[in-house]
DNA sequence: TTAACAAATGACAGCGCTGTCAATTATTAA
DNA sequence: TTAATAATTGACAGCGCTGTCATTTGTTAA
């Protein structure tokens, strides 16, 4: 049942060691032996022992993933796409929530790594927008890979997977455009969250590319809830210049606003549009179904999770820096212009 | 920084062996030395490396959550408390998404055991409300501590952790009663789940309780989800004996008959009083906030694998069953019958 | 062809802990 | 008090793998 590595050597004719540097991906084993290896690997179906692993050698191969977001659906999706890596790769994955804004986060985040031998981090907002913290990561000798919202890698500490908000803001902003909305109402999501600049900074190019002066009584500072969402309708929708469409910074904030409006009796999509952000479970469960952008969490994760992990056996130094942009997909909630 | 068993031993004046047998609370360790033994490891806060003791021993220190389940802050919710235990207990924690359906998936979990030495699965419907896919857990010689509906014990091929929805639903409906409400519509969720037959159970024994007739056309079909609310409420709203308040199975079907109703230009809860079960986020996110039930899942979860844990080094064999009873949380969605 | 070197492989110890079983100490009964 | 028994404790091997370093094999240049 369970081959362990003496039995892959004795049948390759080789010897442990030899299994052993084969398993590892290490350079100095000729190529008609590795193969020769590999075959009895696969004929056993031989996967490593993992405690075995840890405890002999000084790599490691756990990666963890460490989350603080109210955002139970993007959590999930991660953590499914991380897992994914790890399985094909055979590491394990540690979990660990906690609060970013604790202050004994950094020695609790160092325990966990000493005492589980962690090779690395995988780092979602707010981790990865912290840029000391993750310097404090790097000094413990411990890889890091940031998922950020941008188009340029804010910093060369550590490689970043990027999610290109600010273009996916644009296109959702231009399907607005070309369906005959200029009054487009924005509800940022909090501030200090870099997609909310990014999306907003795309929300600005549309206009200036489709040369709609910029009316910033239309831009409400939110967050991404619900509430703030009903809120900031509310707000856009009883102002003196009421749009005639809403971009949301995210699914949530667009389901409030859509209940807002069907609070105040505006049809939608019929007398406005709106939009939301990320395609996310949400986004197909309001009525009418939402247009958005399909952020897609678990593949982004994964390809954290496969970077990372090439970045721990150091078979990437210099790792090309992977980007995404969330695509347009358009559901009931927008229409044209009335 | 880094204390090992041997740092212990010396520093105690024991053997290594005895240091082992205070860590596993093994029994025939004299009192004298178990202190003694016990104040160095504090002194130095020594923990035992779990890849040694993984690699060495016969005994597992891992246990695992399987999940297949759409509702991400359920997963979520037991996720973090299992998480909780299984780090007081320095266990570890092993996460496999997985689908239920799958007809590989005895082949799947078998692997995941017998390559990670699970000491036990923490079960949560549906897989806990499969005797077959427990009782093959067990042959596996697994243990399993599951999470149930109801409030007597299916079968004591393993234990339960009991959620006495019967109660929690009675007490819901008795909410309503109070308030006045005699046509009280309820919207059901997947008719497979146990715990849709007990909230339904406990809404027809509260109806008994108040002398009030059940009308079995107040009784929707349906699902959890918030499709499933609006539907289940349209119909409602629309039928002949329109109730003055609707039971909903859980928050996401609550939060779309909310929606419902507000399209239907009826103002909650002067008009209707609308109740959810869980107690999620979703139920604070909705406009007015929902009345629910409260279903702490995150203790839940961590008693859970507490008694897993419990159970997988014999320190319980016959462990009494647990019960929870989520307590009636009264928001603004619910108020006195019109 | 051979010395001089580089590349490939293997022998062996040991990571930190637990299982086995033997040695020691405490306890009881006679 | 002493033998017999039970309760504690310890010595030691070894879990499956990797790091170190020695050995073997292949390659190059003279």
């Amino acid at each position: 049942m369970k081959a362990t590595i003496n039995d892959v050597a004795k049948l390759a004719g080789v010897s442990i060691k030899t299994v052993s540097r084969v398993m590892n991906n290490e350079p100095s084993v000729r190529q008609p032996t590795r193969e020769k290896v590999m075959a009895v690997v696969e004929e056993l179906n031989y996967q490593p022992n993992l405690a075995a692993r840890n405890l002999a050698g000084t790599k490691s191969f756990s990666i963890a993933f460490i989350y603080d977001n109210p955002n139970a659906y993007y959590v999930i999706d991660m953590q499914n796409g991380i897992l994914a890596a790890c399985k094909k790769q055979g590491f394990e994955l540690l979990i660990h929530p906690c609060d970013a804004k604790a202050d004994n986060l950094l020695a609790e985040i160092t325990k966990m790594v000493k005492h589980s031998r962690i090779a690395g981090l995988v780092l979602t907002p707010p981790f990865s927008e912290q840029p000391e913290f993750v310097q404090q990561m790097k000094d413990l000798d411990i890889e890091v890979v940031r998922i950020v919202s941008g188009d340029i890698a804010p910093d060369d500490i550590a490689p970043c997977i990027m999610v290109n908000d600010h273009a996916a803001a644009q296109s959702i902003t231009q399907h607005l455009v070309d369906l005959g909305h200029k009054k487009i109402g924005f509800i940022a999501g909090e501030a200090e969250h870099r997609s909310t600049v990014e999306r907003l900074r795309g929300y600005k190019q549309a206009l200036v590319d489709n040369a709609i002066t910029l009316d910033e009584s239309l831009i409400i500072n939110g967050e991404y809830s619900f509430e703030s969402g009903v809120k900031g309708a509310k707000e856009l929708l009883n102002g003196e210049e009421k749009p005639t469409a809403i971009f949301s910074c995210n699914d949530e904030i667009a389901a409030g606003a859509l209940f807002a409006s069907r609070l105040m009796g505006i049809s939608i999509p019929e007398q406005l549009s709106i939009t939301g952000f990320e395609n996310s479970p949400f986004s197909r469960q309001t009525w009418p179904t939402l247009t958005t952008a399909d952020q897609p969490n678990q593949q982004i994760a994964e390809d954290a999770a496969n970077l990372l992990i090439a970045c721990s056996r150091k078979q990437k130094n210099n790792p090309e820096t992977q980007q995404y942009t969330p695509q347009l997909v358009v559901r009931d909630s927008t229409g044209k212009a009335s």
